[in-house]
DNA sequence: TCTGGGGTCCTAGGACCC
DNA sequence: TCTGGGGTCCTAGGACCC
């Protein structure tokens, strides 16, 4: 048995932790670059501001309604994660944090204890009034089920924000009620294709046979059938597995057409993402480098591009990631594009000291020293009490190229200089 | 003028092996 | 006239998630 547990318009709600005058103001949170909507208080759903809309097409919306924007604060929403994530810790001992805003919690056992809607209820409050952050909660004898449970404890207030689909004949009866597309897995494309084969709802996904599915998708929209059935298919994981990859990019608060500028860029996103690495335990022997322009404008030229390299052994040196990446960008820079986006991605990863080097292979000069890794050690250390302390000299000093973030508010939570103050 | 970032998993198809 | 069968590994692309 399942619960997941997730937090209202988490962003949104973040935002007016400290800020008790925003009680009732329609607030929504905006992706990097100031860009689009990402998260949205529940007035300014009510208005009808759309997930996932750019700001400029619901400027006169908000300027109308009085709408309040945020640039994200990710600060501040990771920290306060933390403490929600702690608390469920507490109470129950299997929690798979799932992402920033909700996590599984394994329920067997406890049922002996307490009923499981009362033990819905006590989280509910609990995270409430220690973090006053709302939550809601589903519970489910699979993952895919708690999932629906939950998307049920938000969308009826007469729920008390928590949902319990343990009995088979509910479970039918709220599968009836949603369409496809709510269920977990199933994205846009995977709707369409079911609703060409006359599958609408989610009990009529249900009650598809799984060998069917499987013919027609795959092994993974089968196991979201078997799961639509109670019969749990995902287990709880509370270790978070190794990364398999790290990806550092952004778009730019405006457009690059300087190549220094970009070399700038690609040296913060590769020492970004090396100390990533690094934090990891992990060396990676695969570089990947890409840029491309804006995909929506249609005046300007598009172009996108990118390079791989394979290092002679794994690394996690950033100097020497750096200088990889310099190589790439020579190959993969054309002048005359006003460039909107570029990124790293590193690959391929071992744990330090694990890999065997090829006869003849040479290490990578200035690789794998014991002074390296002093140096590196140092750097996340000073990087670690405040960042950019120390950074290196080809990720600039002004990055004009950075992204844009008009409206972001005090780190109250993570920054002696901007506690919250009561007076 | 202005459109996010960071991930995972699966499949199909090609290259290659014996 | 008739030209195998079985397998692995890798990669690109597609789909999904928050």
């Amino acid at each position: 048995m399942f619960a997941l547990v997730d937090c209202n318009n988490f962003y949104a709600s973040c935002e007016k932790l400290f800020r008790p005058d925003l009680a009732t103001t329609p607030v929504v949170v905006l992706s990097n670059n100031d860009g689009c909507v990402v998260a949205r208080s529940k007035e300014a759903k009510a208005l009808g501001v759309k997930m996932g809309v750019p700001v400029f097409q619901v400027r006169d919306l908000m300027r109308q309604h009085g709408i309040l924007a945020f640039s994200s604060n990710y600060a501040l929403y990771a920290d306060i994660s933390q403490r929600v994530m702690s608390t469920l810790e507490a109470m129950a001992p299997g929690v798979e944090v799932y992402s920033i805003d909700e996590a599984f919690i394994d329920l067997s056992g406890l049922q002996m204890l307490q009923s499981l809607s009362e033990f819905g209820r006590a989280i509910r409050q609990r995270i409430q009034k220690w973090q006053g952050i709302t939550v809601c909660v589903g519970i489910a004898p699979s993952k895919t089920l708690a999932k629906l449970a939950n998307h049920a404890a938000k969308t009826w207030p007469k729920t008390g924000g928590v949902v319990d689909l343990t009995c088979k004949s509910r479970q039918r009866k709220l599968l009836a009620l949603l369409p496809v597309n709510e269920v977990w897995g199933i994205g846009g494309k995977l709707t369409k294709r079911l609703q060409q084969l006359g599958i609408n709802t989610a009990l009529q996904l249900a009650d598809a046979a799984p060998a069917y599915i499987r013919q027609h998708f795959s092994v993974v929209v089968e196991r979201t059938v078997r799961e639509l059935n109670g019969e749990s298919c995902l287990e709880l994981e509370q270790i978070a597995a190794t990364k398999k990859q790290i990806i550092s990019s952004r778009s730019f608060g405006q457009r690059i057409t300087d190549k220094q500028q970009m070399r700038e860029a690609i040296s913060e996103y590769i020492s970004r993402a090396c100390s990533k690495l690094r934090q990891e335990q992990q060396q990676a022997k695969h570089l990947t480098v890409f840029l491309r322009t804006s995909p929506f404008s249609d005046k300007d030229a598009p172009y996108s591009a990118s390079k791989s390299v394979e290092l002679e052994a794994p690394a996690s040196d950033t100097r020497l990631f750096l200088a990889k990446a310099m190589q790439l960008l020579d190959g993969l820079w054309v002048n005359g594009y006003r460039y909107a986006k570029a990124g790293v991605m590193l690959a391929d990863f071992y744990d330090p000291g694990v890999y065997q080097p090829g006869l003849f292979d040479q290490p990578e000069a200035g690789g794998q020293t014991a002074a390296y890794q002093k140096l590196m050690q140092l750097m996340d250390k000073l990087n670690a009490k405040h960042s950019k302390t120390i950074w290196f000299a080809s990720q600039g000093g002004k990055q004009e190229w950075s992204m844009k973030r008009e409206m972001l508010s005090p780190a109250y939570t993570t920054n002696w200089r901007e506690l919250p103050v009561v007076r």
